[in-house]
DNA sequence: GCATTTGTGTACGCTAGCGAACATACAGGC
DNA sequence: GCCTGTATGTTCGCTAGCGTACACAAATGC
């Protein structure tokens, strides 16, 4: 294709500082991002660390009978594979692509020596912290508010790490990560598209109002997009 | 009182290498940690971090209308107050003493600077990525499991950071915890005492049976505690 | 063009947990 | 010993979401 990939669509990429975007640079592996494509299994070591560019990948627990549940989410504005820094290699969780798209992976030592350099450690604690709070908050959502509120909740989420107002997901889909049943999600969105808020059909869904979207949600939203501001400035003040 | 408080009791201070150590000792404050005592309110900047001894801690998030949640529980294996060395100063949740006991703290400063120091920072971020599999598990089980089996997966994370079998607690509290009905814990703590699992009178639960708790909880219990185990080694192998 | 797969719509009974209200019973102060 | 507050027990109706089953319709393959 013609557009060469920019790794600084990725916000922490972009917010590095020019000595160590020009240390990175030559390391960074382009790759694609297919729909369902699993960056690591739990309990696995893990290889690299990957930069999302436009996909977005779900972390998300699966349980012994095989029901699943997301944890927290990471586009562009982050990365996948902290433990390789926290110190632990690995996580009891999976790392799955939602959407497809596009993104940039490191290598697993470069990412740990790197961590020794002051202000690639700040910046990605800083990230880190911030998917502490989706977590904390996934937690609180999911035991106290209801189904249609944290679909609205999850369409946020996702939108803020997309670039336009389609989604490419199905029902099924939404419903693993949620960890609710589809028809669950079935009678919640019919709901937002009867109010105009979206409109879907066959593995889309278009973002209509935002801003009804918003008015739907519970607060988690909030919390969690206000954390996410409030720890990643766009440029990085170090 | 006769004993002196030991600031070792907390499993990271006595992880701790020797030279740290020595730095450390006098400025650690000790400190009494009285049921229902606030360590940090939302969003508030920390002036310092706690290390529990005997208290148990819980952090939770308290909702507009209310209602709370907790997040996760914090107790001698670990700490209160990661925002400030993972760089945000302040998080969205609140930090209550949920079982009396004792601590030591040690003031904000004081732990931003010795985060520099390599030893440390890795003891605290493996222990900070417990912390997060701590979470994560929480909100599955927040999704999937019932009332009983949560309250299974309490006592047992509660119980692992005590030293008896004795959790001073009302059952009001552990539905403020939980995030549930205090009625519900009524009817979950009834059919544990007629297993023969546990007994309980106003404000005070014994644990007769782990085994038979660990059988009622649901994986999350086992998930959290292996995590804890495999990234908080006895001895600190830095 | 037809068959198959995939995504969505709908219905039905069931259960866990909620909200609210009230009953009992133990503990500590006086 | 009595009184009051606090902790626990019990009930009742209600709703959200589950599990299951099946219908339909749009895409895909041949």
């Amino acid at each position: 294709m013609a557009i060469l990939p920019d790794p600084k669509k990725n916000q922490l990429l972009a917010a590095l500082p020019d000595a160590e975007w020009r240390r990175w640079r030559p390391q960074l592996e382009w790759v694609e991002l297919p729909l369902g494509q699993v960056l690591y299994e739990a309990g696995n070591t893990l290889s690299h660390v990957y930069f999302p560019t436009t996909a977005i990948v779900s972390l998300l627990y699966v349980m012994e009978n095989g029901a699943s549940a997301e944890i927290a989410v990471v586009g562009n504005e982050g990365l996948v594979g902290i433990s390789l820094f926290m110190g632990g290699e690995s996580t009891p969780s999976r790392a799955v692509v939602q959407s497809a798209g596009e993104g940039f992976r490191l290598p697993a030592q470069t990412i740990k020596d790197e961590f020794s350099c002051a202000p690639v450690l700040h910046l990605l604690l800083r990230y880190t912290q911030a998917l502490i709070t989706q977590m904390a908050q996934t937690a609180v959502c999911n035991r106290h508010h209801t189904l249609d509120q944290q679909l609205c909740r999850w369409l946020l989420l996702s939108l803020d790490r997309l670039h336009g107002i389609e989604l490419v997901m199905t029902q099924e889909l939404i419903a693993n990560m949620l960890g609710v049943r589809r028809e669950g999600v079935t009678d919640g969105a019919r709901k937002l598209q009867e109010a105009g808020l979206i409109r879907y059909a066959r593995g889309r869904v278009t973002v209509l109002n935002r801003k009804g979207l918003e008015k739907r949600t519970c607060e988690c939203y909030a919390v969690v997009k206000n954390e996410y501001d409030r720890l990643l400035p766009a440029k990085l003040a170090t």
